[in-house]
RNA sequence: GUGGGUAUAGCUCAGUUGGUUAGAGCGCCAGAUUGUGGCUCUGGAGGUCGUGAGUUCGAACCUCAUUACCCACC
């Protein structure tokens, strides 16, 4: 249930409500791949860090443990203890960026496991029985995400049969979701757009999916590549035609400024590994843009991270403990960068909420672009 | 004490029969990172080749001395 409560022009202040709670929209969606955070972050830390949805794998979950054992261990929510909103990954994504020697057909795709060689079949119909096993709120079509760069031609046989794929998922999470012994009864499904990076393409296949009345609608495809200027014209072709009464969340998007730009152009959803990974790897966000906590001149630092930072590392910790931590890679080093790093996206997507709520979002906007990509303190 | 071996970047080591500006891996410094393979990639700094003589047009390489360390034996 999607419930509106604030516009400033196409950026929207508005709540999803689910079976495992309400999301406050725009929501950062922080990923946890194989059921949980990288870097040593659990359920019990993503109350505490402000984190309202959880985004789980469906590639990986089904190669490892298995969809099969987490939906006998009662399905995601319980396997991982986390009672909140988890939307799971199709694994479409995964299987055209890190699977090897795929076979597409109509059917789905033939690939083999990034593990073991082992050849997987998966389509629409066998990521929707993954994810209902895993029994997440919400479910994502089974797509095909395009490399950039496209042809012309065949992103318009893709994203056909990306349509036609959407069609058999809604149809077999409709059947799923109807059987009595079914984890989540009420598992949502969101459509995904695709379409490479012609505008044309990307309006049609949005027109078409939106008639499929989804509880969402997700584009995909973007940042993978192409220049951001890119991206933020296509959500700028694309978003007039998706559905006004539905979310819309950006896949796999992105730096802070991402984020607001996206939101600018009536984005309410994204997720990305940057806050994560950068963590582990030593790039920290902050209000004054970012720090590369690696570098040197941290080495003395006693303050912390963010002097202003009310997150769990920053309160305790110190520059130079946690960037000690980082090289000698240390498990803690990783959990304190990973809990600043998600604290930090929780709070920029609070601030968007609450500058649409009181009208001011425009301004923030236009003070926050120069200052959050703003790497601090490099050397020539 | 005797015999043998080693000495080249912070560390571990390459370095072809002597031939331009001596290399690698790791570490260090720095930069990437967008629906996560805790992965990976890309740059950079850093060496009077243990020391001193000698041979040679030319020496990390050959000769002599010397110092340090290692191994074996007494």
């Amino acid at each position: 249930m999607y419930i509106p409560l604030a516009k400033v022009n196409r950026a929207r202040r508005s709540r999803l409500e689910t079976v495992h709670g309400a999301v406050e929209l725009p929501a950062f969606m922080n990923v946890g791949t194989s059921a949980a955070i990288k870097g040593g972050v659990g359920s019990t830390d993503l109350q505490e860090l402000n984190c309202q949805v959880e985004l789980c794998n469906t590639y990986h979950l089904h190669v490892r443990p298995g969809d099969d054992v987490i939906r006998d261990l009662g399905g995601l929510h319980s396997f991982m203890g986390w009672s909140g909103p988890i939307l799971t990954d199709s694994g479409g994504f995964q299987v055209f960026s890190l699977a090897r020697l795929r076979k597409i057909s109509e059917k789905g795709v033939t690939f083999r496991s990034h593990l073991d060689g082992k050849q997987i079949f998966m389509g629409p119909e066998e990521s929707m029985r993954i994810q209902s096993n895993l029994g997440s709120t919400i479910a994502m079509a089974f797509d095909e995400c395009i490399e950039n760069p496209a042809e012309y031609k065949y992103t318009e046989r893709s994203v056909a049969r990306t349509t036609r794929w959407l069609a058999r998922c809604k149809e077999e999470l409709a059947r799923l979701n109807s059987l009595p012994d079914t984890i989540n009864p009420r598992q949502m499904l969101f459509g995904i757009n695709q379409g490479s990076t012609y505008e044309d393409i990307r309006i049609e296949h949005m027109k078409e999916i939106a008639g499929l009345n989804l509880d969402g609608y997700a584009v995909g495809g973007l940042a993978v590549g192409e220049p951001t200027e890119a991206m933020y014209s296509v959500l700028d072709s694309v978003v007039p035609y998706m559905p006004e009464d539905k979310p819309r969340y950006l896949m796999g998007v992105g730096t802070p400024v991402n984020i607001i730009e996206g939101v600018y152009r009536g984005i309410d959803l994204f997720d990305c590994v940057m806050p994560s990974r950068n963590a582990r790897h030593g790039t920290i966000f902050t209000w004054e843009g970012v720090r590369i906590l690696g570098n040197a001149r941290y080495r003395r630092d006693s303050l912390p991270i963010d002097p202003n930072c009310g997150c769990p590392a920053c309160r305790n910790h110190s520059r130079g403990y946690i960037r000690h931590l980082l090289n000698v890679k240390e498990m803690l080093g990783y959990r304190l960068a990973v809990q600043h790093n998600l604290w930090f996206y929780n709070e920029l997507t609070a601030k968007i909420r609450e500058t649409l709520e009181d009208g001011s979002f425009e301004s923030f906007r236009r003070e926050m672009l120069p200052v959050l990509d703003k790497r601090i303190g490099l050397r020539g």
